[in-house]
DNA sequence: ATGCCGTGGAAACCACGA
């Protein structure tokens, strides 16, 4: 069971790479994030004419997540990350697939650092520890896949000492998601990978992506009995090669 | 050290991303 995430940065402008990328690796699940579309420009024909049932949460102009599922229709569990009802970001959306539970989330970029969307990237990092507690026991499978807009370690970025101030990779915010890791969860590719530089996202200026100064902030978190069933993970980065890509690569686990 | 590019939406620029 192939389960990757995707940041697509505007499904409008990427739909014809996401179709390419679905025929090329027949995924059984994907989590999208920055769909940059409301709720009724979501392309639900074309994706379903590939093969998969679909549920979304849009927003006009930005964020915007979505959960696929390769012949089947994903069991919608939420679509709000709960703990603020004054949040109406579209960032978090919840489901299961055959008896695999799936967070997909897009968390906030928080820069500029320190200031108001930093606190807020801050609170929402709480949020999720909060809620991640009650999944990270579950004796069911449960993948938390998406953009973390987190830099987990040193070796997540090409450049480490350009980044200290940066919301990604901050001590606050790292130290946040260590705090997510304690209760339990496996970073995969962190995991199937121990020694690699690995990277998920690459700037699109300064010739990031041939220079390969990346990230790595796209990750999939594993409860035990997730973990217990992951067999391999990887970064199909030749996709943020194509033309008119979106900055980030496709991410993925193989569970058995 | 830097939004230099890309996208959406409104407006012929600005907000936002990482």
């Amino acid at each position: 069971m192939r389960i990757a995430t995707f940041n697509v940065n505007s499904i409008g402008a990427r739909l014809p790479h996401l179709l390419r990328w679905l025929q090329e690796t027949s995924p059984h699940v994907v989590c999208l994030q920055e769909l940059k579309a409301p709720q009724e420009k979501f392309p639900e024909g074309p994706v379903r004419d590939a093969g998969y049932g679909v549920i979304w949460h849009g927003q006009k102009s930005w964020n915007g997540v979505a959960i696929l599922a390769r012949g089947c229709e994903p069991t919608e569990i939420r679509r709000v990350l709960p703990g603020d009802p004054e949040d109406i970001h579209s960032r978090y959306i919840e489901a299961t697939i055959n008896g695999v539970h799936i967070g997909c989330l897009y968390l906030p970029n928080g820069n500029p650092a320190p200031g108001p969307k930093f606190d807020y990237k801050l609170r929402w990092l709480d949020r999720l520890v909060a809620h991640a507690a009650e999944r990270a026991t579950s004796s069911t499978p449960v993948v938390l896949a998406g953009d973390y807009n987190v830099i987990p370690t040193e070796r997540d970025v090409y450049k480490p000492e350009r980044w200290v101030n940066d919301a990604l990779f901050r001590v606050e915010t790292r130290e946040a998601f260590g705090r997510l890791t304690a209760q339990g969860w496996t970073d995969a590719l962190r995991t199937m990978h121990p020694d690699a530089t690995i990277f998920t996202f690459w700037d699109y200026f300064r010739d990031a992506y041939a220079r390969d100064a990346g990230l790595r902030i796209d990750h999939l978190l594993l409860n035990q009995p997730a973990s217990q069933r992951l067999v391999s993970a990887g970064v199909d980065r030749n996709v943020r090669g194509w033309e008119k890509a979106s900055d980030h690569a496709p991410t993925w686990i193989e569970l058995s």
